[in-house]
DNA sequence: AGCACGCCGACT
DNA sequence: GTCGGCGTGCTC
């Protein structure tokens, strides 16, 4: 008889649940990764297959109900990846495969469906006269595909335009229907672009890579933007995706989805997947299909796209591997980069992790022959480098955001045609709102934050909970009507500069103004089109768009990042400078980064922009070393937050006390606090802190699995919510 | 996480 | 008398 080792999605860390299988199931199908439907409790859950053995320790076993799967649904490579982060990561396997997993599956969906061919959409030449003229109301839906299809030359899948217009595909019937537009099966080879040529420094990388195809493999391509990083990605996918070989595409952002979708369907005549959260369900589970049984050649996706199973992986690519937006920061927090790289060392491919500021970490990975090195120089005839300029705003007589300086300058390239972008990291009209008779400020009721006053909407809202007030007339402390507001944000950036520059077409992008992919969309074509003179944003203006006529990059604050109590924010300062800074100068045009800041002399600031990215990781490295923080030592975090602070820092003493006492623990490992987070209340709970800090990185897996099942058993205490993060991004 | 069980306050 | 608050404990 044998007996199922099942993973149920229950917050139960190293806890597994036997079954008997279900009556009259063949023998066959009770295999590792297929999905059950079991008893569990009083209620009924689907679980996965993680082992079958022949006897249970447990005395009296329920039966399965049944297999949802005839062969596992879950491959053994996969399964493995998951068995090996559910470790590291300390996250409980069940739950672990219910996050990663496409939505439907763990409702027990079918996978009993066919594969819609993977088309792109395009106009026909009726479709493209139809695209000019305006359709009546009632149709709406129909002339706003058609406006997007009008766009490409080369057609959109139906996920894509998904992106744009929700369930797009009744009315890309309705439209094929009418004959405007037509599927395009299969790419035909004369549609595809030739390659480009490529430099010696990208010929090597390519090359070598080729060369090491059937290895681990892994690289840090080290390029600034219009090095050429896509065009290496490209050829290499040419050379290794033969014989129904496969890869992985990560980039850090839903945004730049489309952008390097555009640019592979142009070139590679492959079956191409797109994979992010915000794909419909069904879509996303069409394409995780695709991927594991080896339809789709290449899968293109965000950080959660590091999960789908690939039937015959032959290379991995990370692109903007710097990007925090690769660490999920909530429930299962986890480096989709770092799983990468295990990734392919497990599938023996190389990998390459791409970027124009790489991540200190990957920087040291290097130092320590971990990865290999390839620098590609910029391309010859390709753009000046920008050169820099700190403003001492010390000096500056007025108080204006705006240094005569910079306003010097943005007048100047307005005159010259040329485009402006304004890089201001804070959202909002002003960060505070003040009562000037009795400096009463408005505070979010349930975070220790101040409310940021938005002027569009008229309100006072808190960036941490989302928590929305009106505003008020009169000081709720002293009844005053002396109520202003204190500081800028990007709202309030826009209405001073459109005063300072009556004529200019400005573009404000931020979060507030561009929350969707469409909205970007429309604004790069508008940008495109020089209908627009000054871009003012928050760092969605530092990701990966090309601005090939701004010649004018202004940083009005570049001081958030020099003193901040997190330890990566001077890397994340660096990496936002020289990424944003890289918009500008392309084209032959030469580039003029005008740098704001209180603290010219700073010496990380200096090193930046008299010696670049390169000299100032080097420094801030030896800063790491020092402050014995990462790549040097490990970190992990345990996370409470309870209704009390005392509540949340009662249980970390406990768990410090246990921890200490563990059979496992090792002078070498350090546990530093507990200490209140620095946002002590955020959305009415206080929140607590220890740290676990170590050199020696082969002592933590142990440790922490010990502890994790002591502190499982021992908690007692109700009313705590905690969480390990392993490899924090930050301590906040 | 769910869900049941259990033990105390204000309601028909 | 009982409906329901959420503290505690278990899930093969």
């Amino acid at each position: 008889m044998s007996i199922l080792q099942v993973a149920v999605p229950v917050p139960l860390f190293d806890r597994l649940f036997d079954y008997k299988p279900p009556p009259h199931t063949p023998i066959i199908q009770l295999q590792p990764g297929v999905r059950v439907r079991v008893p569990f409790g009083a209620r009924e859950c689907v679980g996965v297959i993680i082992a079958v053995k022949t006897h249970s320790e447990y005395p009296d076993l329920k039966t399965a109900y049944e297999c949802l799967d005839a062969i596992p649904l879950i491959p053994k490579y996969l399964l493995d990846m998951y068995l090996w982060a559910s470790q590291y990561y300390c996250y409980p396997l069940g739950q672990l495969i219910a996050a990663t997993l496409p939505p439907r599956m763990m409702a027990g969906a079918s996978t009993q469906i066919e594969l819609p061919p993977d088309v792109l959409w395009c106009l026909t030449s009726e479709g493209r006269q139809q695209a000019n003229l305006s359709l009546p109301e009632t149709q709406q839906r129909l002339e706003m595909l058609l406006k997007i299809l009008q766009k490409t030359p080369i057609g959109h899948c139906e996920a894509t335009l998904a992106l744009a217009l929700p369930n797009p595909r009744p009315t890309l019937r309705a439209l094929q229907r009418r004959g405007w537009i037509a599927p395009l099966p299969t790419q035909s080879p004369t549609m595809i672009q030739p390659p480009l040529p490529l430099n010696s420094a990208q010929q090597l990388v390519v090359t070598t890579i080729c060369n090491n195809a059937q290895q681990f493999y892994p690289c840090l391509l080290d390029g600034v933007t219009g090095s050429g990083k896509t065009e290496v990605y490209l050829q290499l996918l040419q050379y290794l995706l033969r014989d129904g070989r496969q890869a992985l595409v990560l980039v850090p952002e839903i945004n730049l989805t489309p952008q390097m979708v555009a640019r592979f369907r142009q070139r590679l005549p492959f079956a191409l997947v797109i994979l992010h959260s915000q794909l419909p369900d069904q879509t996303r589970l069409h394409a995780w299909l695709a991927a594991r049984d080896g339809q789709a050649t290449v899968v293109i996706g965000t950080r959660s796209a590091v999960w789908t199973p690939l039937a015959k992986p032959a290379l991995i690519v990370v692109d903007e591997e710097h990007d925090p937006a690769y660490k999920q920061q909530d429930s299962f927090r986890y480096s989709a980069r770092d799983v990468a790289v295990w990734r392919a060392r497990q599938a023996n491919i190389p990998i390459i992790l791409g970027s124009a500021t790489p991540s200190l970490d990957s920087l040291y990975n290097t130092k320590q022959q971990r990865y290999h090195y390839f620098h590609l120089p910029e391309r010859a005839g390709n753009a000046l480098h920008p050169s820099y300029r700190l403003i001492d705003m010390r000096t500056q007589a007025r108080r204006s955001p705006f240094s005569p300086e910079l306003q010097k300058a943005i007048h100047h390239h307005l005159q010259e045609k040329q485009q402006v972008l304004l890089f201001y990291n804070r959202r909002g009209y002003a960060p505070t709102f003040m009562c000037y008779s009795c400096a009463w400020i408005a505070d979010c009721p349930r975070c220790d934050a101040h409310l940021v006053y938005h002027d569009l909407m008229d309100e006072l809202r808190c960036h941490h909970c989302n928590y929305v007030q009106n505003l008020p007339k009169y000081c709720p402390s002293c009844q005053s009507q002396a109520l202003h507001p204190i500081g800028h944000g990007t709202e309030r950036l826009e209405e001073q500069l459109q005063h300072l520059f009556p004529n200019a077409r400005i573009a404000r992008i931020d979060s507030d103004t561009t929350p969707s992919f469409h909205n970007m969309n429309e604004l790069l074509t508008q940008i495109h089109a020089q209908e627009i003179d000054i871009l003012l944003g928050t760092q969605m203006l530092a990701k990966g768009h090309h601005f090939p006529y701004v010649t004018l990059v202004g940083i009005i604050n570049a001081d958030s990042g020099l003193f901040s109590v997190d330890f990566r924010a001077t890397e994340r300062m660096a990496q936002l400078l020289i990424q944003v800074s890289g918009r500008a100068g392309r084209e032959a045009l030469p580039g003029l980064v005008l740098i704001q800041t209180y603290h010219p002399e700073h010496p990380l600031l200096q090193c930046l922009i008299r010696e670049g990215y390169g000299a100032f990781a080097e420094s801030a490295l030896i800063e790491r070393f020092n402050a014995e923080l990462p790549p040097y030592f490990r970190l992990v975090l345990l996370r409470a937050e309870a209704k009390l602070l005392d509540k949340a820092l009662d249980f970390l003493i406990r768990a410090k006390i246990i921890a200490e006492q563990s059979p496992n623990f090792n002078a070498d490992i350090r546990l530093l606090g507990p200490v209140p987070a620095p946002m002590m209340k955020r959305q009415n709970r206080y929140r607590a802190q220890l740290l676990i800090q170590t050199q020696n990185r082969r002592l933590l897996p142990r440790f922490l699995h010990d502890w994790l099942l002591l502190l499982q058993q021992n908690q007692k205490m109700s009313g705590i919510r905690w969480s390990l993060d392993v490899d924090p991004l930050d301590l906040m």
